[in-house]
RNA sequence: GCCUCUGUAGCUCAGUCGGUAGAGCAGAGGACUGAAAAUCCUCGUGUCGUUGGUUCAAUUCCGACCGGAGGCA
């Protein structure tokens, strides 16, 4: 199985930085692992990497999708997988870099094969409904989770299969995830996640928020439940002040980070380096990464 | 200076007709198989401002003191 070398982190860790350190020392390509800057004209909220962040690092999976599209992680693996083997067929090294656990989860570790469900509404039941048509599934999922509810549901419904069996017969990982986690203390990332909202707004969000709504993107499109979007789409509308916007994205971007954080410490594969030692530690790993 | 109100969890506040207390928010932990920056689950011990008194027992009643807010001079 072929190694695949991925720098994973909570939001505003420093993995983009530290993924174009790697590429440039080591001539790697970036293959973005962010279920939002898969978007167009999603740049300053999304923190998508500037030209001059890039230096030069080619860097892929990163505005392949217009904001009113629907994207999702089976598309992912499919479309990051392609571009993986392309750079492995150069003879080149991707360097998977992104927060979005489920992404790099299909990509790497495999994802039931399960035929493309339209979704549909259930209605209240639903989960009474699951619960007779797969009771395993209906039992691993909380009642409340309407989106899994809902999601097993049309799976059976369009399939006539459960979607527990589905995930028995999950197929092997493709790849074998080496992954290097940016670490920070609690206290230091929030400080971070604050600056950096306060940068964005500094940076024109608010306008490129306005832009994206002139084009016609409307408030429930996909994009625009992402961070921050979601929150400055309602000050647009005078539901919220700019300020009390603000204090929302900063709160729901902590919450983020913490989420992220308790799915990477989940995954084995995970190597945690303190952000400021990640340079120098990083020779070592890649050393390891090459010989085995 | 006098009067009134007020002091309980990190914050905003309930409450205990005397038997050592609980909500919201914040925070923490967890789950996660094609919406994932989404969605969901779980978690509340704190000298009840300090100090005397009454009482078997005081965060609760009484007094003094120390913060805070308002009113009258």
């Amino acid at each position: 199985m072929r190694k695949l070398l991925c720098v994973v982190g909570p939001t505003a860790s420093g993995k983009t930085g530290l993924s174009v350190e790697l590429a440039l020392r080591w001539g790697g390509e970036i293959v973005s692992c962010d279920s939002v800057q898969i978007y167009k004209g999603l740049d300053i909220g999304s923190a998508k990497p500037t030209p001059e962040e890039r230096r030069g690092v080619p860097h892929h999976m990163l505005d392949i999708m217009e904001p009113t599209e629907t994207y999702s992680a089976g598309r992912y693996a499919r479309d990051a997988g392609r571009v993986i083997d392309g750079i492995f067929a150069r003879g080149g090294l991707p360097i998977v870099c992104g927060g979005t656990g489920l992404y790099l989860r299909a990509l790497t570790g495999a994802m039931a094969d399960i035929p493309e469900c339209p979704r549909l509404d259930h209605g209240p039941d639903a989960y009474k409904t699951l619960m007779e048509s797969d009771p395993e599934t209906a039992r691993r999922l909380s009642p409340g989770d309407a989106k899994r509810v809902s999601r097993a549901l049309d799976v059976f419904l369009h399939t006539g299969k459960p979607l527990s069996a589905f995930h028995a017969e999950t197929p092997a990982p493709k790849y074998d995830a080496v992954c290097l986690g940016a670490l920070w203390e609690r206290e230091a990332l929030y400080e971070r996640i604050e600056r950096r909202v306060d940068d964005m707004l500094e940076a024109g969000f608010l306008d490129e928020v306005r832009a994206l709504r002139a084009a016609g993107v409307l408030r429930g499109a996909p994009a625009m439940g992402s961070l921050g979007y979601r929150e400055l789409s309602a000050c647009i509308d005078g539901e919220l002040s700019l300020d009390s916007a603000v204090r929302l994205i900063k709160l729901s971007t902590r919450r983020y980070a913490k989420r992220q954080l308790t799915w990477f410490r989940g995954q084995h594969c995970v190597q945690w380096i303190n952000f400021e030692e990640f340079s120098e530690k990083a020779s070592l790993v890649m050393e390891k990464f090459f010989k085995a």
